[in-house]
DNA sequence: ATTATTTCTTAACCCAAGTTAAGTAGTTTC
DNA sequence: GAAACTACTTAACTTGGGTTAAGAAATAAT
């Protein structure tokens, strides 16, 4: 099951070639690692209490990642769409069980490499182990920033900040799931979106 | 200045000698680097704005990580003692300036490694390299716990949670931080107490 | 087109946290 | 020991989110 140029993102092919720098040849050994996976929509990539031993970037569609809490409320982390990176990290890198669940929220079509091919391969080609370490590194500043935000930032300041930095979010995901994300229930925020027009 | 034996804390030395496993040279030379500083109560080892160039190590004392909103209002990320590393993790890595204050809430005795100094000894002693790596990764999910914490859990099983896994924490550090840390305002923390006695 | 399903809004009520300000207790300072 | 400062609590009031349930609107399925 090979996988042809035409099927893969633009976008991944110029990360690899271009800011990760491989030749040509690192990029084919590097892509054929790869095997594609489709999750249609409402199901399941990831749930909590597996352990992952695959990274897959998004190359159609969209997901949603959230936590359960003892009552079975959801908490939704993030979004991820095309050009992401998804998974949980916790997992992947402790190898023990995780906490999250990955659903597509739109039919999705995922590249998806094995840990241990990964791992083969940073031998070979070091650059893919520094650009994995730097992505690393992002994902705990994003985080952080997550922290940073929800401590700070009132409910309607995270929606208005939501509404400023990805607007497209609310062209693409229903408003309860929104809702989640910003850590009110439904109702809050249709009632805030009313306060907000007389404003 | 050198830094005698007798002088550092002997978890200090633990670490480095039996976990990271470093020979008695390499310790001695690792040592050499660092410098002690004196962070009297109240005063601040980090202000927003700064960038961070060196690490510290808590020989002694407690101190509190904080950011503050537009509005002025501090919020404290987390608390640091004995045996702790402090610092502005994403101003140390990035080079760019932090968003975090570090504020010493008891007399503090730092043992502070220069970047660069870190970066050098790291090429001669590779097992300083894969400790500051983990350490990076679990300072990630540290915060990923906190996130989820913040996000599934209410104010009061926050606090009950706090109690259950840190009690140490109410006898060293004022309410009004921990009100803080929990993401409340100290009157709600006191009601909430008073609340829980009849419980 | 009709039905079914999903999504969003609204209303009513409750409750907990925010806010402000006052007061108490404990500690430090001189 | 009095004054000053800090930490904590309490009260009164406001505000905004949680909850539940019902209904409206939009979308998908047949």
């Amino acid at each position: 099951m090979q996988l042809y140029r035409s099927e893969i993102s633009p976008l991944f092919i110029e990360l690899f070639t271009e800011k990760v720098a491989l030749s040509e040849a690192e990029f084919e050994l590097f892509v054929s690692y790869f095997r594609r996976e489709y999750i249609p929509r409402k199901f399941f990539y990831l749930k909590a209490g597996q352990t992952t031993n695959q990274t897959a970037y998004i190359n159609k569609g969209s997901s949603r990642t959230f936590t359960m809490d003892d009552k079975g409320n959801e908490h939704i982390m993030h979004f991820s769409f095309e050009d992401w990176w998804i998974g949980d990290l916790q997992s992947y890198h402790t190898g023990s069980p995780g906490r999250m669940y990955v659903q597509a929220m739109e039919d999705c079509e995922l590249l998806c490499i094995s840990k241990s091919d990964f791992e083969t391969i940073q031998i070979r080609i070091p650059q893919l182990k520094e650009w994995h370490e730097q992505k690393f590194h992002k994902a705990h500043f994003a985080t952080l920033n997550r922290l940073v935000e929800i401590k700070t930032l009132t409910p309607e300041e995270r929606y208005l900040q939501l509404l400023e930095k990805h607007p497209h979010i609310f062209q693409r995901i229903p408003l309860q799931y929104i809702a989640s994300y910003l850590g009110i229930e439904p109702p809050s925020l249709s009632r805030m979106r009313k306060r907000l027009l007389g404003k």
